[in-house]
DNA sequence: TTAGTAAACTGAACACTGTTCACATAGACG
DNA sequence: CGTCTATGTGAACAGTGTTCAGTTTACTAA
């Protein structure tokens, strides 16, 4: 009788193969230079067999983003995440975001940077560790403004936002050979974090509204400027 | 006994058109969806006759980013660039860029964001007009600490990267379609130029050497940890 | 055991892509 | 005029994502 549960774990046995064979094609191969016919031969399938797995290469890339946040949700943290002082807790998290873009820059660049798989920037709201991550990152702001470290109307999203973005300004940077040879990431991530902290708690005026975190957390349809990038093929 | 030059004219008024053609296509059709030979089309050339103006593909994206650098360079400013006060001749710079990340998405990509053009990662050195760029924000930072707008001592080549990185990171979150839909990514970003501007004047240490800009600015050769990217064709 | 069936998988094709190369052609020079 | 060189072309090569008519496989019902 449980026929159709193996069934189902074969098949989810297959799925991952070809996630991993994906990955580690990334890994080896560099970014654009993976194709359907390359995993497919690794797994040993042949090309038309993935397409009963995934909808497209796309669907492909958008599993893997979410496996990248799995994977960012369960990476160990270097400093104290669980620290006593809130400020040591916002440190650690962006520490470990940091590293995360050392550790899995291909991960990161799909679930922060990427362009190029538009269901990933369209469908953002689907991920919902995520969402969740998030939502634990402005709780942690939210308790340092509670205990005084953050002047006091702080709008703890706008400050989430503004430190997530400049961390990943700096690890974009590195990622994309953007830094000069005497440059170190690491210490100009770890500054930028320490001096936008700073720059809060001197309690400067913000233009952005709190919006108070209407869907839960982030959310789609925003009006890019860019093309939509491309769809597969019309 | 002009005719080497109404020759060369002639050579540089194809190649533009072509680099127009590339540009127009980026607009319109988005980024990965431009070919060769939609641009050999438009500009009534066969695909082939396109390689004995540029090597690659990858070359008419490097030209491109260059023509970036000179749109950013002659982009005119809604704030006072000549202002009198350095402070805010570094918040009109930065509202400058992003307006520019705005206004030429796909330039913006090429130039401080896009992995997918190896070129640009490694060479990035040859955009002078960066350089140029770079060395007058640092001196616009130096002069703020001359002034004592900002501690004596702060390093103004750390201090003008983790600015950029910052508004970087900002612009790509709108540019990536990461922004929740109630979002606004100006607000986002003169917030974060304010913010860092606010910790940079709280006289926080640095972890980053300022290096005293080695060579004129940045340059390559830094290691990424992401695969270089994929080489046109083997 | 056998017939039927539904899922899984394949081979071949389609319409693309970047790039190369033997060939044609047009314009400048002796 | 012929020669010669630069410029441009058509066709091809090897690759891409994707689709689909079939085949194979594995399970179900008679």
């Amino acid at each position: 009788m449980g026929i159709k549960q193996r069934q189902e774990r074969d098949r989810e046995a297959v799925r991952r193969a070809i996630l991993d064979a994906a990955r580690e094609l990334f890994m080896s191969e560099g970014y654009g230079n993976v194709s359907i016919r390359k995993i497919a031969e690794r797994v040993e399938y042949s090309p038309a067999a993935l397409y009963s797995y995934f909808p497209s290469k796309d669907d492909i890339f958008f599993a893997l983003a979410e496996d990248g946040f799995q994977l960012l949700h369960d990476a160990p943290s270097r400093g104290a995440v669980d620290a006593c002082l809130p400020l040591e807790r916002i440190r650690a998290t962006f520490a470990r975001l940091y590293q995360f873009s050392l550790d899995h820059p291909e991960h990161f660049s799909l679930m922060f940077v990427d362009r190029t798989v538009p269901r990933i920037g369209q469908e953002y709201e689907r991920f919902t560790l995520a969402r969740q991550m998030k939502a634990q990152l402005v709780s942690q702001v939210q308790q340092c403004i509670d205990a005084g470290l953050f002047p006091h109307g702080t709008p703890a999203l706008v400050a989430s936002r503004l430190l997530a973005a400049s961390l990943v300004g700096v690890a974009l940077m590195r990622l994309s050979d953007r830094l000069a040879p005497g440059e170190n990431g690491e210490d100009l991530a770890l500054d930028v974090v320490d001096v936008v902290i700073a720059g809060l708690q001197s309690g400067i005026r913000l233009r952005s509204h709190s919006l108070t975190d209407p869907c839960p957390l982030e959310a789609p349809r925003a009006a890019t400027g860019l093309h939509p990038s491309e769809e597969p093929h019309p």
